[in-house]
RNA sequence: GCCGCAUUCGUCUAGAGGCCCAGGACACAGCCCUCUCAAGGCUGAGAUCAUCGGUUCGAAUCCGAUAUGCGGUACCA
């Protein structure tokens, strides 16, 4: 059996996206569990839509998901080239291969120049239209004299290359998650330019020589890639290379089911992460979007899911994204952190909510710390830890008194409630400043007035946070602190006279 | 238009002829827990397995047609 080497070829023309993560993550997970080699290949050779920032934020995000690649680009002081034998791995550091091998294939007239103009085959194609027939080259320049180049040429015309296609062949594959597949080659569109004019090669072309040069074994992409396999049938047979195993995974979907884009969704990994998603989850959920261990197992580490993961068993229809589940999964993921693991990560949220003005200061680990065994639970991203604590971390508390009264209290019992519970709180004394300590003093005071538990404790819980839904009050409490706790009821109190006064 | 692929609860999916008048998960509803919110537990609702026809003693599973959706059809990738 040949060795198996994949591979995952993102062009740089914007941020990394979902599809090409999960493309990525099959891939990937398909060497590790098979002991096959995978391999990253930018392809560049868009000048105009590609850019570094790009190929930065694929890099980066791929790395950030756990993503690891044996032969491919670095990031940091690799070689230029990047590691592996199989290089360079920049398809623009690649270009004389391309040359070569459109070269050769002109030589043995597999292919040819062809003078047409953009607008000359915009005009035909829109005739072919109008009489309602296939679009398709007509092959006009398939064979030219030498007079005739010559005469082009004098024009100042300068030609691509056209790969010829075969008529009337039927190209038949194995795809491994789709079964048996047949094309007839008339549905490919006639002759196929594989070098522009001004000499860089096209898509079609350089995926060919590259996955034919390294070597690759199985091709493992998105479905809108599957009526193309036979025009890289074509090309592979024509370099005489072998012919890789190809599998085309279903595709991810927009809520109304078109492909997903960014017109409509958020595609971009990195938006994700800078919204509090984790990586473990986000892996777990990509890799469950298509694809299932055919058990009831759902949330899977990167190591189980390389240990379970059988490209025949992937799905063949196309799944919508589901932000929800993600997001379930996200939290499960943030509970099975450990407590250092979670501050670590949880600290460049708390900066961000520094840097946006909703908090005063950043709280010291120790602190985070304290809070984690109510907070975590509570979290279903990162990003919620500033919705979640923002309270504690302000000097000043913007506070709405009236919504400190409660539905079936008036504004009078209100106070008089807020004022026991302060001098309760505050006999409790900063000594035993604990949550076991606060509790039970409060429920006497409600049994002494006979309200009722809850409603005091919303009261509290209002006046002291500013909202009425918290971490559980006494640990809230205990984390502000007696002094501001204190302070805070104070004001809460006035406040509400001023209202009542008016 | 032409070619290709797909079609199981709202969503992600299990299911490879009898174990399925279809199982799990998310979301939803109710209950329990409970100082709120979560988390967790339990229960529930939710799918004529796209439709029609065929094969078979028996079909979600096999075959065909139809419908619908999506993808491809570039000097984009």
């Amino acid at each position: 059996m040949t060795s198996i080497r994949v591979r995952i070829a993102p062009s740089p023309t914007g941020p990394l996206h979902l599809g090409t993560a999960r493309t990525a993550l099959f891939n990937f997970l398909f060497a590790r569990h098979l002991g096959g080699t995978f391999i990253f290949r930018l392809e560049d050779t868009d000048q105009a839509r590609s850019s570094v920032e790009f190929e930065k934020d694929i890099l980066n995000g791929l790395h950030w998901l756990g993503i690891q690649w044996d032969e491919g680009p670095g990031i940091g002081d690799e070689p230029p080239g990047g590691r592996g034998s199989y290089g360079p791995y920049r398809q623009m550091q690649r270009l004389e291969r391309y040359t070569e091998a459109a070269t050769r294939l002109l030589a043995e007239d597999k292919a040819y120049y062809c003078y047409c103009t953009p607008e000359e085959l915009d005009a035909e194609r829109k005739r072919q239209e109008a009489a309602r027939e296939t679009p398709r080259y007509s092959g006009r320049c398939s064979a030219l004299s030498q007079a005739d180049r010559a005469a082009f040429e004098v024009e100042g015309r300068t030609p691509v290359v056209r790969f010829r296609i075969p008529s009337n062949r039927t190209i038949a594959f194995d795809d491994i998650v789709r079964g048996h597949v047949e094309i007839d080659t008339n549905a490919l569109g006639g002759d196929l330019v594989i070098v522009r004019s001004d000499g860089t090669p096209l898509y079609h072309f350089t995926v060919a020589v590259d996955d034919a040069a390294m070597a690759i074994s199985h091709v493992i992409r998105g479905e809108d890639h599957l009526s193309n396999t036979p025009k890289h049938i074509l090309l592979f047979e024509a370099m005489g290379a072998a012919i890789p195993k190809f599998a085309h995974l279903p595709l991810i979907l927009n809520p109304d089911r078109t492909k997903m884009s960014k017109r409509k969704s958020q595609t971009a990994v990195a938006a994700y992460r800078a919204q509090g998603f984790i990586p473990e989850a986000f892996v777990n959920y990509l890799a469950l979007l298509g694809w299932s261990t055919g058990t009831e197992e759902e949330v899977l580490s990167l190591a189980d899911l390389i240990e379970r993961f059988e490209l025949s068993a992937v799905n063949k229809a196309g799944a919508i994204f589901d932000r929800g589940r993600l997001e379930w999964l996200n939290g499960q993921w943030i509970r099975r952190l450990s407590a250092d693991d979670l501050i670590d990560r949880l600290r460049p949220f708390l900066e961000a909510e520094l840097a946006a003005g909703r908090i005063d200061w950043i709280p010291a680990d120790e602190d985070m710390r304290a809070l984690l065994p109510v907070v975590q639970e509570r979290l279903p991203t990162l990003a919620a830890v500033g919705e979640l604590v923002r309270f504690l971390f302000v000097n000043e508390l913007a506070l709405d008194p009236t919504l400190i009264v409660p539905k079936r209290w008036d504004i009078a019992t209100t106070i008089a409630g807020l004022e026991a519970a302060r001098s309760v709180i505050a006999g409790v004394g900063e000594v035993s400043w604990e949550a076991d300590e606060i509790e039970p003093p409060l429920r006497q005071l409600v049994e002494e007035r006979g309200w009722k538990a809850g409603e005091l404790f919303m009261v509290v819980r209002v006046a002291v946070t500013g909202r009425t839904a918290t971490p559980p009050l006494f640990d809230t409490m205990v984390a502000l602190g007696y002094e501001r706790t204190l302070a805070r009821l104070d004001r809460a109190i006035e406040q509400l006279q001023a209202v009542a006064a008016t």
